[in-house]
DNA sequence: ATTGTGATTGGGAGCGCTCCCAGTCACTGG
DNA sequence: CCAGTGACTGGGAGCGCTCCCAATCACAAT
């Protein structure tokens, strides 16, 4: 299968390189007909322009970063990126841009890597899932002009000169435990994680919900967790000592995690303890008791990613932007909202 | 923040363009004052070849695809994938290879892409993820002579001229099978996924296991699954009406779904029905309760799926090769044999 | 018929690298 | 002392595209 040139494609259409370019690039001043006469040469010899001599000549290779720093590892098994993932990658493929994966396994990793992922011009921009950590990776490459967007609010107060798609946390877990207060429910823990952005917006409007409902914030019921089943199960345990009658997890993961310690310690879901996670996951619709979640728009966040992150690199040097989603409650079963 | 060439670089060091990438790409014939000085402008300049260039130049872009086809779509969220991705991340990063993700959302997207993919010289190589589907898209991507391996043994009778990276499915299914057998376990039944290789030869050792020990196979203890926790909830609910005393689950997600079947309709594991997965992912050591499971190598996998193309795109064409992985038997409470 | 206008078209000049060959240099051996 | 041998080094010639400008052409206006 012959490598075909833009110049061998001109020859059997009888017109010049530059003409070939401009149908290829949808360039105006082409005539129909000649337009014609080279898709059809194009169809026929299935000619696909050389990448690397397109980005050469135009200093753009179409390549978009996926950056998810170290600390990310243990987390990365949260189905949530599964999904941020197929959401981005399918972006890209309707904007014909390719994605490429950057996982850090260590800072040093990271320091060496991201070198090379900024210098060189591999990429044109980068969508980075940064959360706590993004002091170190975002300063580091700031300094070379390289567009991109984080996902999730960054922790830094340069948050303002930063580009950012957010889901709005903290509206959500006020929904979430305003609900619960609304059910009835008085002993009202959380298992929250401080580790990013999220945690700390989610963990806001927890508080914010409960102080405009009048009641107590007790410290002793919210119990330290990170994102993941097993952890959600631990910090449950360690709650149930205060007895709480619900429990609002700042994640669905870790809400799965909590059923399960909730059961195995011979109570149930939600007459003993009512449950509400945050994420909507494809698993929480046929959890046992189906969750009562928060539904954060995953799918679009990525989407949105992506497209801001083209504004950037297509157009010159904008103001940062910051993109904030609306969430959703979703009431079902373990919340004793719904039978 | 300069972009430099390596013009420049030889400029400022006092040696020409070309002692300079010999210096870049480790090239022999230079001497070490020169090296140095080229190395010492390198570090000061923070100098970074051109990519774009070196691909154009040498036609190696050290791009890396990951091809993820459309039927996995609703199973990607599966920790599998994630591990997977994971360790292909790593291995990339160790070889300077820069990881692409191409994942179709459906047999459209998949044949559009796969054409750009193979034809344009973007990537080195591709890492498939085939299963089932491996026909459709391997054979599409054959006639391009672009070096490829699968992870997972292909389907198809071309198995032989493909190279691939495996784990032991089959050795792994016989071992979970005989351990339930040597438990005592006689109605077992079997949660399976045809959909793939791995599902075929689980479902072989499973049943080769039952004849070697001279019990019947029933095939009505035998239900269909997705790999997914929700199918096997449906499938486990299915199989309790023939009344198994044990499952064996073709994977810890589908084993997960299984157990939450068989509490909600209030029998016990492992003293009512024991349980075995497949997979050991990390959920699998603290489950309720923690889950016996055959233990295959994910980080190994992939990187040996990586370094095998690597093999086979830095030197010519060379007899396709098949890694079978072993596997091992991880006990744990829910098969009975420890408390 | 002549000039002007705008839409098309062709080709030169790179983009920054690698590859290859020819030239330079210091030594060696005859 | 001179050809012969290596180890170095420099620079030409692309890789296959895009960008830009000059050239061409058809057609309308003068």
């Amino acid at each position: 299968m012959k490598r075909w040139t833009l110049e061998d494609i001109g020859k059997l259409a009888g017109v010049s390189r530059s003409t070939v370019s401009r149908v290829i690039n949808d360039q105006p001043h082409t005539s129909p007909a000649v337009r014609q006469r080279v898709e059809q040469v194009i169809r026929e010899t299935g000619y696909q322009p050389n990448s690397a001599a397109r980005s050469l000549a135009s200093s753009q290779s179409r390549i978009l970063g996926l950056v998810m720093p170290s600390i990310l590892q243990s987390a990365f098994a949260d189905p949530y990126y599964a999904l941020i993932i197929q959401a981005i990658s399918h972006a890209c493929n309707q904007h014909d841009y390719t994605p490429s994966l950057f996982l850090f396994q260590s800072a040093d990793e990271e320091a060496k890597m991201s070198q090379r992922l900024v210098g060189s011009g591999l990429i044109d921009g980068l969508i980075v899932t940064a959360d706590t950590i993004d002091s170190q990776f975002v300063q580091m490459i700031q300094p070379y002009d390289i567009p991109f967007v984080q996902i999730g609010r960054p922790l830094r107060e340069s948050a303002a000169f930063i580009s950012y798609v957010d889901v709005d946390n903290e509206a959500g877990a006020y929904l979430a435990a305003s609900h619960l207060i609304q059910q009835g429910y008085r002993r009202i823990g959380q298992l929250a994680t401080l580790h990013n952005t999220a945690g700390h917006d989610r963990d806001a409007g927890f508080r914010r919900a409960l102080l405009d409902r009048g009641l107590p914030i007790d410290e002793s019921l919210i119990a330290l967790s990170s994102f993941s089943e097993a952890s959600g199960y631990q910090a449950m345990e360690t709650l149930l000592h205060q007895e709480p009658d619900a429990v609002f997890a700042q994640s669905d993961a870790i809400a799965l995690g909590a059923i399960r310690a909730i059961r195995d310690h011979d109570l149930r879901v939600p007459e003993d303890i009512a449950v509400v996670g945050f994420d909507d996951m494809p698993l929480a619709a046929s959890a046992s008791p189906p969750l009562t979640t928060v539904r954060q728009p995953i799918a679009r966040t990525g989407k949105l990613a992506v497209e801001s992150l083209l504004d950037i690199v297509q157009t010159s040097p904008q103001p940062a932007r910051h993109i904030v989603l609306p969430v959703e409650l979703v009431i079902r079963a373990s919340s004793g909202a719904v039978s």
